[in-house]
RNA sequence: GGGCAGUUAGCUCAGCGGUAGAGCACUGUCCUCACACGACAGGGGUCACAGGUUCAAAUCCUGUACUGCCCACCA
């Protein structure tokens, strides 16, 4: 016998090791499902990075795949759903440094050797924690085919792309300004960068002219580049600079002069209409000092400190402390002729939020022109489709004005560079300063190179670079199958069915994904996407360590069991929406565990023998109006699912069966059930238990890719009675599909529960005590309502709790009754003693208003004549029977009225 | 500066052309033999605002006001 209430631990870990005991997930390449299916459903795992434990967010992106997996798998195809973790570059460097630097260490006095030596250890710690998580949140991975961006098999596919972009000319090294993040001591792609809204100031700084004029005022936002400003910059249409042009300005706190330069990029009507021009860390600046042929002076280093160049009042200070100096040195030069306040965005890094300085360096990149033109391609033409569809837009748009891909890394952790530098022919230099050796000329080459062709040297050394994490991220739907290798798994799941991730990374892997898989597959690696919200904090803030709101998954699993967390992600999850994460939206989940574990219970409770209750075998007169009644609503609330489902709509699907559970099956079924199930009549007992079993167990397996530990441990419980193949219930497969919908059923069953709702609130509202039984009195309406509730006279005895249930033909409100009015007839409520008349009447004034309010607006709809002509005809016949039945209910409470103020 | 969402019950959100829905919270009654993580009943909304289209608009169109997100090189 099964526990009163349900205890999810005991149930997940039992199922969690036996499925895994069983292999139950893995896909073989060329396996045909029970179902005889082909074409499997395949999905690769957007790998979380190996940076730590997984959050919340990766919860409800695993707990969705998971769903449309078992949901396939259910249906009866072969599938295949890949689990891996992703190196993730800078993210895993840093935590790892951090940790270095707990222990007084750093990755320079370690050396590169012993620093990737810890991080294998890390990074294998890291795995199993990861892989544990997801385990444990039932996802039904195909744990053979765990893959890891930095394994063997993935460096394979990763020095493949980049030797064949390489080969197409799309792979070329340059000098350009690039976002460089001191913190992280790397550059980083322009996706990577972030915009923050902070409080600055604008510095406006006079430069006085060389000849005695009076020079120009330039405002900015950052005074510590001055020292490497070459120019001043105003627009030559600026009626007040006219003349300047040419001029010369001395430079303030050093001995340079610097030309004006006219360029139409200025902008006259910001700050003072003249913009200094710093070409070495500005990137406009930049593009400005290209048209003019200026000078860059590099004042600030990749660690951001100020060079040599800065002068030596102000070399090896901070970039923020030399700020502080050079505006206290311009005041106290007098050339600092106002500061305001000024709120602007700053640029900063996406991992470690530090502000980004913009660089001139050498960097490697992928020219994405030709790369983006296919991606854009698959969309418009429908072979790449997104979920909701609303993000096609911005989507295609970037792809649009996509700009070149940086992808070297000034880091240790990650792929490295594959090509090598013969040391005789860049000189002694290259071994030491790799990123000032301006065109060095490289051999693309996984081991070091034998000899140079140009000079025959022998020596070389490798581009100490490593490859953007998303350069073997954007690889992964096939490098996961080991392309390039023609391998049979490459052949049988590629491309992929189906990819689940949050939008934060659309562009930064979804994107860079299709356009991969396109140039180097001739593929769209997966045709849809599905595209979910965050998850926030109940406020709706963005879930942070510093904000201290992070929600721990593992906490809530312990506390809420697996199946009500999952449940309650899934149900907010609303195509397109963030998530607001209450932890009071999870005891709704949770209780919702607990009424399916109850009503197996009472199915259990009332199945004596071990027999199969087999709805095919039963004789379909034996069913009665309930029984008909339910399972038209089951078969409505699978189609349902289905069709939720397949438009990638989980939270509809999941409040479809939520609703069908709770408030169809438990609260009207079963408790009808139980008329015949405390009877004496054996054949509609068994009626009845084969309907519950029935519906019970196929809404378990329909519910089993939200909820699979319970629904797993259920459905084996009901086993013995359900003629269902499989040992768990991705074998047993998808409830029957219905027949026909019985509209008769769901409309007498209609009246009925019509008819059972007006009696409790009567009861209700006269505060009749739940045990007392009641005599109830029907009178009037139609013969076909009459005979009805004549035939389920036992539906309303047990439902209202009445012990006498009699028709009066004659009409008249027996004394010492309350009235109720449903279904075109009136209920007296033999209530001796019981009822204060005065109040009856009030009650019933209350109700005439209420279904006087109806009732006009319904009859000025049908008094309307263009109504009546232009309204569908199933309007019309809707809104008449409407009118028809308010007025009859108007009528019977009048009549009722009028016999009690006699 | 562009683009995209959103504005519906106290809270979080569905609904997206035919008389306003769910969960939670709230009120009342009940520990009725599956479940108090429960049952039954109830209160609560001029669906942001202003126009328009339509027999009919929360739902379509236009505009306004807020809110949020994304993109963009304005010092």
């Amino acid at each position: 016998m099964l526990e009163k209430t349900y205890s999810a631990q005991p149930v997940e870990a039992k199922w969690s090791a036996t499925w895994r005991a069983a292999d139950l997930f893995h896909g073989e390449p060329g396996a045909v499902a029970p179902g005889g299916e082909i074409k499997p459903f395949v999905v690769v795992i957007p790998p979380p990075n190996v940076t730590g434990a997984l959050h919340v967010g990766h919860a409800l992106d695993n707990t969705l795949q998971d769903i449309f997996v078992r949901y396939h798998r259910l249906s009866g195809r072969p599938v295949c759903w890949v689990p891996g973790t992703d190196h993730g570059g800078i993210a895993t460097q840093s935590v790892m440094e951090k940790q270095l630097k707990a222990e007084k260490l750093t990755r320079l006095t370690l050396g590169r050797e012993k620093f990737l030596a810890r991080m294998q250890v890390w990074t294998r710690q890291c795995k199993n924690t990861i892989l544990g998580q997801l385990e444990r949140l039932g996802c039904a991975l195909d744990w053979r085919r765990e893959a890891f961006t930095m394994d063997e098999d993935r460096a394979e596919s990763v020095y493949e792309a980049f030797k064949t972009l390489w080969g197409k000319g799309w792979i070329y090294r340059g000098e350009r300004m690039v976002n460089w993040c001191v913190h992280c001591g790397t550059a980083l792609s322009d996706i990577e960068v972030e915009f923050e809204d902070r409080k600055g100031h604008l510095w406006h700084i006079h430069y006085p002219a060389v000849d005695g004029g009076r020079g120009a005022v330039v405002a900015t936002t950052r005074p510590e580049t001055m020292l490497g400003d070459t120019a001043v910059a105003v627009n030559p249409k600026d009626s007040r600079y006219q003349g300047l042009a040419g001029k010369k300005l001395r430079l303030p706190l050093t001995d340079r002069e610097i030309p004006v330069v006219g360029d139409e990029y200025v902008d006259s009507d910001f700050g003072t209409g003249a913009l200094k021009v710093t070409p070495a860390h500005d990137a406009n600046d930049f593009e400005i000092g290209q048209r003019h042929k200026l000078p860059a002076v590099t004042v600030i280093s990749p660690d951001g400190h100020m060079t040599e160049a800065a002068g030596p009042a102000y070399a090896g200070l901070s970039r923020e402390a030399a700020r502080d100096k050079i505006v206290e040195d311009l005041k106290a030069a007098g050339l600092l002729e106002k500061v305001t306040d000024y709120p602007h965005s700053v640029a900063v890094c996406y991992r470690c939020n530090q502000a980004i300085e913009p660089l001139v360096s050498w960097q490697w990149f992928v020219r994405m022109e030709e790369l983006a033109k296919p991606a854009i391609t698959a969309l418009d033409s429908g072979r790449f489709r997104l979920y909701p569809d609303s993000w096609a837009k911005p989507y295609r748009q970037w792809l649009g004005n996509i700009r070149d891909w940086c992808i070297s890394r000034q880091i240790w952790w990650g792929h490295r560079i594959p090509v090598w530098y013969c040391v005789k022919c860049h000189g002694e230099r290259i071994k030491t300063d790799f990123h000032q050796v301006a065109q060095a000329r490289g051999v693309l080459s996984v081991a070091q190179p034998e000899s140079c062709r140009v000079c025959g040297g022998s020596e070389f050394v490798q581009d100490p670079d490593v490859l953007d994490t998303w350069f073997s991220s954007a690889l992964w739907p096939f490098s996961v199958f080991r392309w390039p290798g023609r391998t049979p798994e490459l052949k049988f799941f590629y491309p992929t069915s189906l990819l689940v991730t949050g939008y934060e990374i659309l562009y930064l892997w979804v994107a860079r994904m299709q356009m991969m898989g396109l140039a180097l597959t001739g593929e769209a690696p997966f045709p849809e996407c599905l595209i979910h919200g965050i998850v926030r904090d109940k406020s709706g803030k963005k879930m942070s360590k510093s904000l201290g709101n992070v929600v721990d998954p593992l906490v809530m699993m312990d506390k809420y069991g697996t199946d009500a967390f999952r449940f309650s992600l899934v149900i907010q999850a609303h195509p397109g929406k963030d998530i607001p994460f209450a932890e009071s939206s999870i005891t709704g989940s949770r209780n919702f565990a607990n009424k399916l574990w109850n009503s197996t219970r009472f199915v259990l409770m009332h199945l004596p023998e071990a027999k199969i209750y087999s709805l095919a075998g039963l004789d379909r007169k034996k069913l009665e109006l309930c029984d008909r009644w339910i399972l038209a609503e089951y078969q409505a609330a699978l189609a349902a699912v289905r069709e939720k489902l397949d438009v990638y709509e989980p939270a509809a699907a999941a409040d479809a069966l939520y609703g069908f559970l709770w408030d169809k099956f438990c609260d009207w079924y079963v408790e009808l059930a139980k008329i015949r199930l405390q009877g004496a009549d054996e054949i509609a007992k068994n009626t009845a238990r084969t309907v519950l079993v029935e519906v019970l167990d196929g809404t378990l397996r329909m519910l089993h890719p939200f909820m699979p530990y319970i629904t797993e441990e259920l459905h084996a419980a009901l086993k013995p009675f359900v003629g269902v193949p499989g040992r768990f219930v991705v074998e047993a497969g998808l409830p029957r599909s219905g027949d026909q919908t019985d509209d008769a059923a769901r409309r007498d069953m209609g009246t009925v529960m019509e008819a059972v709702t007006a009696l409790r609130t009567l009861r209700s509202q006269l505060n009749v005590p739940p045990g007392l039984k009641i005599r109830v009195v029907s009178a009037g309406g139609s013969q076909e309502t009459r005979q009805l509730l004549d035939r389920h006279a036992d539906y309303l005895k047990a439902l209202v709790h009445i012990e006498e249930l009699s028709y009066s033909a004659d009409g008249v409100r027996p004394p010492h009754s309350a009235t109720a009015v449903a279904a075109g007839m009136s209920f007296y409520v033999m209530l001796q003693g019981l009822i204060d008349f005065s109040q009856e009447r009030e009650r019933l004034r209350k109700e005439i208003v209420k279904v006087e309010t109806e009732l006009t607006k319904i009859s000025s709809k049908m008094e309307n004549k263009d109504f009546l002509a232009r309204a569908p005809q199933s309007e019309v016949e809707l809104a008449r029977n409407q009118h028809d039945a308010a007025r009859a209910r108007h009528e019977r409470l009048k009549e009722t009225l009028t016999m009690l103020s006699a």
